[in-house]
DNA sequence: ATAATAGTGTCTTTGAGACACTATTCG
DNA sequence: CGAATAGTGTCTCAAAGACACTATTAT
């Protein structure tokens, strides 16, 4: 590229066609496993197929804020609220879509336990999917429990989202370790055991009841103390829990690790 | 209507244009201190300043090979050989180019010591500049060492690159802490002393000898043994070093942390 | 000789995890 | 009552870091 060729950069049509789009890796909790938000896809490529929900970034429009308006125009919610949205990679293999060059911002979102999304008047269906239920290759959380795969779902997401909502789910694991964004998946108030099932979701493993309550206790600033406690015990008994609220902490110090991964270190 | 006859209906034109580019945070080591390859800048906007190397992504050209390109250009070297390059992040603000909209794929680069890049037949004058020289806001290395300005250097980089710049080095100090990385800024053989210069530059921060070494040693996969050794002790004395080579380990465990981060936390 | 460095030994403190145990609440 | 759960106590082991020390080499 010389300087020359950098210059003529003020003709806009001088490049080659590509579009840059947005994609949402957007991730729940509901009934204790992890759901990802996609969208059915009305028309080709991958007609009838999942795929993650986004669209092409606004004239005028950050990268954050096209993501946003992806996702909440999905949701059906208003405001980004207690939202976690943090981008995560982009894409641009150049035959990633069999229509033009598109290279896509990858975001990845936490989101409390929603509301199914109505369908909205774009006529696009979005759903809550459960990530166990799309066959991943390499789903830390797949292990344990059977896949139980939706009617009329097909497991193949379309253009590469596979590997998107892979690299985002590793994202994900990784940031509870070191980042107090578990709370993000819960509501304001929350309890020691709701947190706990955020992670045993997320991370696809049980933990220690006790352990775990004694080690979010102990990082500062991860949760405070709202003084109130649960109107009720659990639905099969045990004493009412305390609640909390997420503290002032950036960065869980020292961090959550998840257990045991030697198998991945080499 | 077909799958083909869609496709070749199919007007790319009909999206906002929007240039896609990459640019590289390379850093390297020289002298202890941690340099970023910059260019000057032969033209408006920003002539005469230092900006990240950078360029258009090519039709059929993946994100990674024209990093690769880039980076190779300007450091004048033929092939990756013992790089590391990763993405690390993408830059949209819809006015960060006052020519047009521009989307950045910004990657980041780790070369071992290379000799200063021969102007190249492009006429961009390439450099490794200390990053200390840069007075980035936020520098965590910047705080012991005396800011020396090189002659004719405005410290103010172009476009966003400084923001871009600040995240790779941010990127970079975490990766040295859970991944063997810290091995892509030296030769095929090094010594512990150099493998421990290495994290001091980046993290600019000094690190205790003794504990250094015992603790590199420890952990599994990090380096093995040649069984050699230097030819010569330091340059003020000391016994001659063992020379190690990068092992097979990908992620540290337990993980190299920097040293107390406390501040960071909140 | 002097100073600097490579590498090792040892002690303290922190934290992770296993296990046990009590108190509370639901059915 | 019996089972499940919240929360705490305690013990063991791994690891980080401070400090000390020896051996080796350059000047």
């Amino acid at each position: 590229m010389t300087e020359e060729e950098y210059l003529a950069a003020y003709d806009p049509r001088a490049f080659p066609a590509v579009a840059v789009t947005v994609d949402v890796v957007a991730l729940t909790i509901r009934d204790g496993a992890l759901h990802v938000l996609l969208v059915r896809r009305g028309g080709p490529p991958f007609e009838g197929a999942w795929a993650l929900p986004g669209g092409f970034v606004q004239p005028d429009e950050d990268l954050r804020a096209a993501a946003a308006r992806e996702l909440l125009e999905e949701t059906g919610v208003t405001t980004l609220g207690r939202f976690h949205l943090e981008q995560l990679a982009s894409y641009g293999a150049p035959d990633r879509d069999p229509r033009m060059r598109v290279v896509s911002v990858a975001h990845l979102a936490f989101a409390p336990d929603l509301p199914d999304p109505a369908a909205g008047s774009d006529a696009r269906e979005a759903a809550w999917v459960p990530v166990d239920a799309l066959g991943l290759p390499d789903a830390a959380g797949s292990r344990d429990r059977p896949v139980r795969q939706r009617p009329g779902t097909s497991r193949r997401l379309a253009f590469d989202h596979a590997r998107i909502l892979a690299d985002g789910l590793e994202r994900a694991r990784g940031k509870l370790e070191y980042t107090p964004l578990a709370t993000r998946f819960t509501g304001p108030e929350f309890t020691i055991a709701e947190l706990r099932a955020v992670y045993e979701a997320v991370w696809g493993d049980s933990l220690h009841a006790g352990n775990f309550h004694r080690k979010v206790l102990s990082v500062p600033g991860f949760v405070e103390s709202t003084g109130a406690t649960t109107e009720r015990g659990g639905t099969r008994g045990g004493p009412r829990s305390k609640l909390y609220r997420a503290g002032d902490a950036r960065l869980l110090h020292p961090a959550l690790l998840r257990p045991s991964r030697e198998e991945a270190v080499r």
